[in-house]
DNA sequence: ACGGGCTCTGTAACCGGTTACATGACGCAC
DNA sequence: GTGCGTCATGTAACCGGTTACAGAGCCCGT
């Protein structure tokens, strides 16, 4: 016997499907005995409305999508906590979908959303806004999150990786340090872009050497970065990767190799996954729950009305022993 | 102006809906003629088909509904993660609800996917199973994750905690230790009365003391079952946490106080989340991400067909430098 | 020339809800 | 008793797709 309809339970309860779905609804003008004879129906039957059906008559889902790409462990599920937390309270569900491919992918990711949510939240550091945008079902409120190429067309929230940058190199010249090694992540990939660039740009403006290694966000590559540079005969007195992940690596090889961090060698990561405050990694916090948090809350927020605009979430140095004062001198 | 429906379409194209429809949906008998006026007013338009109202015609949504409890970090991305891998690489959505309260909550929780969804997967270690099942929307196939009393109602996947928990025991007892301490997790939730039961069992067959401590699975509650010990002034030479969580609030707190891991005391966690590894922590390796790829591929390959009873999902000891041979003997 | 089969197309019903509008019953004031 | 307002209810259209069924046009064999 397939599933009980609306139209099931107005036949049981003698009543039409009108005066049902009113009563489900808590609509007023529905007399004390039509919603017994109701409620029992539906007890009798097992009626649990069909949320797709409901959906599609208001034009309202209750539902949101949240399209992120391959994350890092800790930074995926972070984001998605803060998320749903917004989410959860506000009656709200999560339609999740990864972003595995390229651009192509991307628009079927997102066209699979049209009448499935209210609202999108697309987080692709690695393709271009004017590629989302296009992309983007039309008539779908979005909002990116670190996405390049701002053209305002959609709002946004956006890292702000230079002032967090900033931060960790006039703390690594505050050291004493002078010779700065950054290893960066993927090339596409938009925030790995604008740390490098900031690092570069804050390393000239205090006057200290720096080096740029290229990494791939991933682990490994932090501790191949330490290889090439001590195979190559470099010295370095400080090592600023761009995210939790690479300056983990870097910290595993730079004490497997004899160096002390933070004394011959200080540290900081990026992100702040909780990874970091456990191995007493220095990195910037980045709150991540909290830009998911606040990523939904704006997007509900705006779902009746207009919004545009840039937002920029500020991220934070935090200290720990990988780059703790007191050191060299 | 609102979004384009398959109406706007066909007329604009010039032919009637059902040559839309199946022009977009590659079935043959369309002249090429036709596909490609509609190829045309597609792009003119900028149509998206509408996920939502195909779903209540087909009656397939291509979306599978997650529930989970409110889960300690590392292990909700692990899940997840694993269960969108596979939900991707067949095409299907993940519907994400988190399961705050109690009881009544989750009745909730779970019919808001019936219409939504093609599948549910749940996991409630607090619930019972009769109040998940009782929950569930009749129809909608389900597979529960490690939920109590196995009623066999549903098909369902249980960690196998004894295997675990018997693997870690033989483990300490090797290693020479006799005066054992289990930091429990919260009394409700099943995996952890299963791993304190299989520990006080083992135990008491390997003939050795066993004291067990209460904690809710997260970190503090590790450093606070350590701390009421050694006020306690009892004695013990190895700790089994039920999650690693807890073991690593319990690991901080014996270094503090110190004490050496793993020669004063060998310390053991479950569920091996990534931060284990780095912090050299023995665990049982639980595969999580494996589990949630697990779940989701037996409960799309059942979605024709029958399927019930109940697979167990088998973990594995790690053993690292807390609990590492040679230390006391 | 005709019937049969094949391809292409359109009409309209259907999926399971919501709701505008119409209707009927009732109470109340005159 | 009539007229009006209010409340409870039902009918049917609608949301935006899919698809059964019917019909039109064409080719082909006999």
């Amino acid at each position: 016997m397939p599933d009980a309809t609306i139209r099931d339970v107005a036949r049981r309860a003698q009543v039409s499907v009108a005066t049902v779905s009113r009563a489900l609804n808590g609509i007023e003008h529905v007399s004390d005995h039509a919603r017994e004879r109701i409620a029992d129906a539906v007890k009798e039957l097992g009626y649990v409305p069909h949320a797709g059906a409901r959906s599609l008559s208001l034009a309202r889902t209750n539902a949101i999508g949240v399209v992120l790409p391959d994350l890092h462990g800790e930074f995926f599920s972070e984001i998605v906590r803060g998320m749903d937390r917004e989410a959860s309270a506000q009656g709200y569900l999560l339609l999740l979908s990864n972003l595995h491919g390229g651009a192509e992918q991307a628009v079927l990711a997102l066209r699979a959303m049209r009448g499935r949510v209210d609202g999108l939240i697309v987080m692709a550091p690695h393709l271009s806004e004017q590629d989302v945008a296009a992309a983007l079902p039309a008539g779908l409120p979005s909002i990116l999150i670190n996405t390049r190429d701002a053209t305002r067309s959609h709002p946004a929230i956006h890292l702000d990786n230079k002032a967090g940058v900033r931060a960790v190199v006039a703390h690594l010249v505050e050291l004493g340090r002078t010779q700065l090694v950054h290893i960066a992540g993927p090339p596409q990939n938009i925030d790995a872009q604008e740390r490098a660039e900031a690092f570069r740009d804050a390393a000239a403006e205090y006057g200290v050497e720096c080096v740029i290694m290229q990494g791939d966000f991933e682990e490994p590559s932090g501790a191949a970065a330490i290889d090439a540079l001590l195979d190559g005969g470099h010295r370095f007195d400080a090592v600023f990767a761009a995210n939790d992940n690479m300056a983990i690596g870097a910290l595993e090889r730079l004490q497997g190799s004899g160096l002390r961090v933070p004394d011959d060698v200080a540290l900081v990561g990026f992100d702040d996954i909780p990874l970091a405050r456990h191995l007493g990694l220095s990195t910037v916090r980045v709150r991540i729950a909290e830009l998911g948090e606040r990523a939904l809350a704006r997007l509900l927020s705006s779902l009746g009305k207009e919004d545009g605009g840039d937002e920029l979430h500020a991220p934070e140095l935090v200290v720990r022993t990988t780059s703790s004062a007191g050191a060299i001198q």
